[in-house]
DNA sequence: CCGTACCGGTTTTTT
DNA sequence: ACCGGTACGG
């Protein structure tokens, strides 16, 4: 094949990342610089040039998607499917390790892979056996912990008492929960990674066996790994292979949950012989906006050191609105997007960003009113919904009826009689005994140990579950699923349950009655639900949300990375919401924020608005937030204030929705400067003037509470 | 045992 | 403001 085409477009940079043949190689490639076709074009150099094995690489990512989308780009530009070639996500090559070698790793081979809603169901179960007190120790508090723990590679038997009482229970509890998880042959995501580390460390002809294939391993999002991943790499691969990393220190923003900055800020000194290469020209944005964003994390103290170019135009001006309260920005938002369509532009190019879920809300309810489609990612996951994991749980236990977790989930899902006395007595036979909860139901029937209604209730729980089961081999995956949320009530339950939320869980159980029809087993030859399982398991069903409407995105800062759109907003640019005020007290977090600020910004391609709100109500109360920081510091002359603040220093240029604008406030009977008394807030005086008529708004500075934004028709404010 | 009333918690998220 | 989990009465 011919060389050029792996090489036509790159420029300098990429092509010195693509074709070097230093044994390790680290990409630093800034936001929107190509970073994900140097990866594939280096896979495709190595394959196509250097001769190497596609069987002999390894190609890890976090995120099933970014591992889809790389396999799909490899394929793409060598014009052929590479078999042999491992790409996945960590946490997927983990599972593949130990399903291959589960009985090193002392697993049962039909191990179930816990998500974190299960976890925390066992966490708190661990502690009641302990009669801990859940005031006082919170078992999503413990969860954290032992996951933080985990992350760090640490067991319960390596961490060193201190004498700290706070940590000396979390550490029994550590202690319970792995032996519980052990007894039950369940692993939760943490240990997924920490047990394919330790499978490598404590068997050297494993080990051995892995770093002679993969003599070639690339890691994207190298900035987030943690530390157990870093050492799976370097064990993996050892003295001889070749590790390829890319990343961004600047977009690290997974610190809070493990993730090691460090694994890249250091990884020249980890591995001497490293050649690294900075991609820095972006292709993605206006220069205006990268003003904006290297003025941002220029900020920041520990980095690598980067700065993005673009040799593309200026472009428009970052625009800043300062919004009243949250429903103005939301409404400026709506008719922001609204003008951008009428201008023939798509919604799906539109993306509105923020810093916590909890905002969503209000954006929502303005885009409805505007009736401007929209789609929401994040928030609750397809498959963590209630409902599909009830489901799930029946088909667990089709499969498996020895399979507690799913047990305990839908005994008494729908309500058939077994309440938790039942359960208690059950669980603790199985527990005397050693046996499974499913068998000591059997044995509860056949001995009659309980109530005759109690007795009564389980056999025909077990019955049910044997029915179904029965027919598994007989029907497609589909019909077992329809089996499965018909005849265990599921689905009528929820079309009893009133209201909307009822009629969307209906919906979602016929959506994964759908899924499965699509699902398409990986080995024709094995049977396809634990396929099927596993799979959903590690996939928490993100591209279920329908695409073919053309609608405005609306996500978290944090899941925006990665991706791009022409127009971005970004809502709420406020102190304490954006950096969140939980980040304020330590540097590290306000780096981080910091970054997730850069990442925010880099993800607009043509025009960016950043707003905020004078007041914003959240969680019932209502706070006065003055403009981030991040936004003061970006240069002036890349800003276009749509409306200033109290004091006005410059006039503004914003020629768009009149009704924002100041108004004088001549027929209120109040004057700007003017003393005023109000009921609650006591006396203050009058800074501004909003809008006309009944929805006229007057911005009040009070000795005592500070300012605040008042409707004048309801403020009852009395001239002093 | 099941349904309703209160209470607490609410940054970010993948696997 | 709101959701989910727990506490109590039917």
């Amino acid at each position: 094949m011919d060389v050029t085409s792996i090489l036509d477009k790159l420029n300098a940079a990429q092509e010195e990342a693509v074709t070097s043949d230093r044994q390790h190689l680290l990409v630093l490639a800034g936001a929107g610089s190509g970073k994900t076709r140097v990866l594939v074009h280096r896979i495709a150099w190595k394959i196509q040039v250097d001769n190497i094995s596609p069987y002999s690489i390894l190609a890890v990512t976090f995120t099933n998607k970014a591992a889809r989308e790389m396999r799909e780009r490899i394929d793409e530009l060598m014009g052929m499917s590479l078999r042999g070639m491992w790409v996945g996500t960590f946490h997927g090559l983990a599972h593949r390790l130990l399903k291959a070698h589960w009985k090193d790793v002392k697993l049962p081979e039909n191990f179930q892979i816990l998500d974190s809603d299960d976890q925390l169901r066992l966490v708190k179960r661990v502690m009641r056996s302990m009669d801990l007190d859940e005031q006082r120790w919170p078992p999503k508090q413990a969860q954290w912990w032992i996951n933080g723990q985990k992350d760090e590679g640490l067991r319960a038997a390596h961490i060193q008492e201190t004498g700290d009482p706070h940590m000396a229970t979390m550490l029994r509890i550590y202690r319970e929960y792995e032996e519980v998880c052990n007894r039950l042959g369940v692993i939760d995501f943490a240990e997924l990674l920490l047990r394919a580390l330790e499978l490598w460390r404590d068997h050297p002809a494993v080990l051995d066996h892995y770093q002679q294939r993969f003599q070639h391993i690339l890691v994207d999002e190298f900035q987030d790994t943690n530390a157990v991943q870093y050492a799976w790499l370097r064990l993996l691969a050892g003295k001889v292979s070749g590790v390829t990393a890319v990343g961004d220190d600047d977009q690290s923003i997974y610190g809070w949950r493990g993730a090691k900055v460090e694994n890249i800020l250091h990884y020249e000194r980890n591995y001497p012989d490293t050649h690294t290469v900075k991609l820095e020209q972006n292709y993605r944005s206006t220069s205006n906006i990268l003003t904006a964003a290297n003025a941002v994390i220029s900020k920041n103290a520990e980095r690598m050191g980067k700065s993005l170019w673009t040799d593309s135009g200026e472009g428009e001006p970052i625009a800043l609105y300062a919004a009243f309260n949250e429903h103005d920005e939301a409404r400026y938002i709506a008719d922001r997007l609204q003008s951008w369509v009428n201008q023939g532009n798509l919604r799906e190019d539109s993306a509105i960003l923020y810093r916590s879920n909890a905002q969503s809300r209000v954006l929502e309810a303005a885009l409805l009113q505007a009736d401007i489609p929209y789609r929401i990612y994040g928030g609750q996951r397809f498959y963590e919904r209630l409902e599909i994991k009830n489901a799930l749980s029946y088909l667990r236990m089709m499969m498996n009826c020895h399979d507690d977790v799913a047990f305990e989930r839908v005994v008494n899902v729908p309500p058939r009689g077994i309440g938790d006395r039942t359960v208690e007595t059950i669980r603790a036979l199985a527990r005397e005994d050693q046996i499974s909860m499913w068998r000591a139901s059997e044995k509860i029937v056949t001995e009659k140990r309980m109530p005759g209604r109690a007795i009564n209730a389980v056999a025909v729980f077990l019955e049910l579950i044997n029915e179904m089961s029965g027919q598994l081999e007989e029907l497609e995956l589909y019909e077992q699923a329809e089996n499965a949320i018909q005849r265990s009530g599921l689905i009528e339950m929820h079309k009893r349950e009133k209201g909307e939320r009822g009629q969307a869980r209906v919906e979602n159980l016929e959506e994964l009655v759908g899924a499965c029809r699509n699902f398409e087993a990986e080995d024709k030859d094995l049977p396809i639900l634990p396929q099927f399982l596993d799979q959903v398991a590690l996939d928490s069903g993100d591209g279920q949300a329908d695409e073919d409407q053309d609608a405005v995105q609306l996500m978290t800062l944090h899941s925006a990375k990665g991706l791009e759109f022409p127009l971005v907003f970004i809502a709420g640019v406020e102190e304490n919401l954006f950096p969140h005020k939980m980040s304020l007290d330590e540097p590290g977090r306000l780096e981080e924020e910091r970054r997730l600020a850069y990442v925010g910004i880099t993800r607009a391609m043509q025009k960016l608005y950043l707003t905020f709100a004078e007041s914003r109500s959240i969680y019932g109360t209502e706070s006065f937030n003055s403009v981030s920081r991040f936004v003061r510091d970006i240069p002036k002359d890349v800003i276009e204030e749509v409306r200033l603040q109290n004091t006005i220093s410059r006039p503004t240029s914003y020629a768009g929705s009149g009704s924002m604008h100041s108004d004088s406030g001549d027929e209120t009977g109040f004057s700007l400067g003017q003393g005023v008394n109000h009921q609650v807030y006591g006396e203050g005086v009058i800074l501004n003037f909003e809008g006309n008529g009944p929805r006229a708004r007057v911005h009040v500075r009070f000795a005592e509470v500070g300012t605040k934004i008042l409707i004048l028709a309801s403020a009852n404010l009395m001239a002093l």
